[in-house]
DNA sequence: GTTATAACGGTACAAGCGACTTGTAAAAGC
DNA sequence: GCTTTTACAAGTCGCTTGTACCGTTATAAC
């Protein structure tokens, strides 16, 4: 046999060259062609590692969301000292948001793979699927909020969860369409937070 | 010449094919072909009501947006006696929400455009048309209900009306992903009006 | 050294695409 | 009634697409 090909590591690098196309020109546009040839191999060998182009599509998208879930990992960890369940929340939500290349790129894909997932069961089932934890999440940190005091006790915990996800969402669409700048849409969002929690303490946490 | 015949009749026709296929397939799944069928009509007649694609794509998106412009505005107008600015406002948020199939489609049209006019200049600049001035008369409301006291004086109204017009984006793209039903997303939306008017009083205004 | 096989590069193909051209029928204008 | 113009249907064009199928190379196993 010939030399042992880490499989997982050249799907990622294709899945990469997805996300470039993708985010440049969306995912409609994004032939295998262009791909291989992003990526900087032929279309042969882009065959020889996803056997169809929906494969390819499905990985990077998984890929990508898990990259993003270990992004935001990372941010919440790089808070300062012992942070307060509103920090945790603002850091989660700015890292949901297009501010920098990285995740703008990100969201691009992210809306890009949106747009298909709505008529396509599959993408559908894998774009759902991590709603559920997430808000979870966000719950929880507004329960120990409450518990706290820094947050109404009579909120409805897991519908405001649900509601900041929405509107992160809402948000990174409008930045996308460059309705709102990156920090416009930041300052909306801390408006919100500021609705939620009271007071605009808690604003200067860095983000 | 021959029988003198309604071109914007039909281009309307003609669009709403478009639609239909659209919102189950999605945009990028519609050909020249397939519309014309839609619409029970050759290729050759439709290409004689429209140059190219890129001019029905633009004459359906502003047909449809014109529509649902004049939908929600006959909401408001159906509102009994005279409304407060939060049951306007509730009209008018609710209206843009997936919640029946008329509306349904919309939005699924809506999305589709949108995922298009993230990477077309064109559609992105026409996307972006209504948004300033639905944004002024969101504030206009806000303001009224400051001036009546349904409202705390201090809040942002032009920065609350933009959250209003984000997260209502945000709960129609997960409804369109079937991850809430279209009565949580009502719900979801009533909860942000109760927090933003207080208490749950003028929730109870028809849908 | 032979062989089997993973790892390609290259090409061929049918289908579908938007755009364009041609042909034809019919009705309004003179 | 002849002409002109509109309203179509049908076909063709060049191109791109995803997929399938070669052929070739290189290396690990025996």
């Amino acid at each position: 046999m010939p030399k042992k090909v880490d499989h997982e590591a050249r799907r990622e690098e294709i899945s990469e060259a997805l996300w470039r196309i993708a985010s440049t020109r969306g995912l409609e546009g994004a032939s295998l062609r262009d791909v291989a040839a992003e990526a900087g191999i032929s279309l042969g060998r882009l065959q020889h590692y996803f056997r169809g182009k929906d494969e390819m599509l499905l990985f990077a998208l998984r890929y990508i969301n898990r990259l993003a879930d270990q992004r935001i990992r990372e941010r919440i960890e790089a808070l300062p000292g012992e942070p307060s369940p509103r920090a945790v929340l603002r850091a989660c939500l700015s890292g949901m948001l297009p501010l920098d290349d990285k995740s703008r790129i990100g969201v691009l894909v992210g809306a890009a793979y949106f747009a298909r997932a709505i008529h396509d069961e599959g993408l559908r089932a894998e774009a759902k699927e991590g709603i559920p934890k997430l808000r979870a999440f966000f719950a929880d940190q507004l329960r120990a909020a409450a518990e706290r005091g820094e947050l109404a006790p009579d909120r409805a915990t897991d519908d405001e969860a649900m509601l900041l996800i929405s509107l992160v969402d809402g948000l990174s669409a409008y930045v996308l369409l460059d309705v709102h700048t990156p920090e416009q849409a930041v300052r909306l969002l801390d408006l919100h937070l500021g609705n939620l929690f009271g007071g605009g303490e808690g604003a200067e946490v860095a983000g």
